[in-house]
DNA sequence: CATGTTTGCCAACGGCTGTTGGCAACGGTT
DNA sequence: AACCGTTGCCAACAGCCGTTGGCAAACATG
């Protein structure tokens, strides 16, 4: 409790905090929910597999910790209309080049019901919502954006996931060139009769 | 042995295999490939675990049988070349709309290396022939095919793992409508510079 | 110093997993 | 009838899993 300060001072057991959130990313990227054992996660952490439990409750508490995440989609309503496509594609690879963390999510998304609530969330929320801030017909924003997340998430499932080579292979900026205009005309073009 | 007849003869332990490889598949593209449970899988087909070693040998032989997979893609040369898009589209979301096959694959392909080198055969192998046949550039199919299945792979994962409420409410003949520009743009569309 | 809290490890539990070996019933062949 | 391969079940093994409780050291506070 420590009423007197303002609950801000560090404790001594953040970095093992830390330290087990980051090896949870790493095993739950490359392994899935269910391969990524708490002991192993224990053991890239070095320490005890029930420090695990005491500070995040549960195998599920922790990769509810280890996969929060956000999107960090930019305001697009300072984009070029014409370019939206592109600023999306660009922004999505660079977000999760560096980020395992929706890699871990993606993974996990296909055996644990929990991940794919998640990943639902992260969809219908923040893209619905970047989606909406450029209007029209109200009516589409939802499909618009479901059809732009079926192709974001089949770029990452074949890329990350399942690695086929030609698109393991391509340059990220070979990447948009290609699929930028899937995305503009997901976001922007009319819907077919 | 039964060296006499020619091997055709039904044996009576078929409709027992049968009837494994029928649950295995459920159970694999419901629970994915770590969650799928050979107890689980027996007592689907009602008979007992040890059935399914003497018969698959192995839980990697018993998932090598089961998501055994043809596309069935269609002779692409006799299709109208403007059309080749729309009906790939249909084909693909006919095809696993009625067989759990490839729901099982993908949903093991996140988490088991085995599944994700299948995953890759059936896309590299199949896809990217199917592909050729109407020719172009030759060093350009892979790549073409590479992102053909980044757009049919985001759509059945959105649609059929994840379940994206936009994705799993919209209609086949939309989706298809929506999605058939892009695969033909993929497939036919002139490189980006 | 004494006291209470935090941080950590160790050992163990119950449960579930893939897998194995042995044994009974069935079926066809001679 | 005797024989042998096939089909099936039962019981068990060894191993790994998430999770728990207790105990020692480190630390902070009076």
């Amino acid at each position: 409790m420590t009423p007197s300060a303002q609950s801000t001072q560090p404790r001594r057991s953040d970095a093992t905090r830390a330290a087990i959130l980051q090896a949870a990313r790493e095993r739950f990227a490359a392994d899935g929910y269910e391969r990524a054992t708490i002991r192993a996660i224990a053991a890239d952490a070095q320490i005890d597999p029930s420090m695990v439990m005491r500070y995040y409750g549960s195998k599920e508490g922790l990769f509810a910790a280890a996969a929060e995440f956000d999107l960090r989609l930019p305001d697009l309503t300072s984009v070029p209309p014409a370019r939206l496509g592109e600023v999306l594609v660009r922004h999505f690879l660079a977000r999760w080049e560096g980020d395992e963390t929706l890699v871990a999510l993606l993974r996990a998304a296909s055996t644990n019901p929990g991940a794919a609530e998640r990943m639902r969330g992260i969809f219908a929320d923040q893209l619905t919502a970047a989606v909406a801030t450029f209007g029209s017909d109200p009516a589409l924003t939802a499909r618009r954006a479901g059809l732009v997340a079926s192709q974001i998430l089949g770029l990452a499932f074949t890329r990350y996931i399942v690695r086929l080579p030609p698109m393991v292979d391509t340059t990220p900026e070979e990447l948009v060139a290609w699929i930028a205009p899937t995305l503009q005309r997901y976001l922007t073009g009319t819907p077919p009769s």
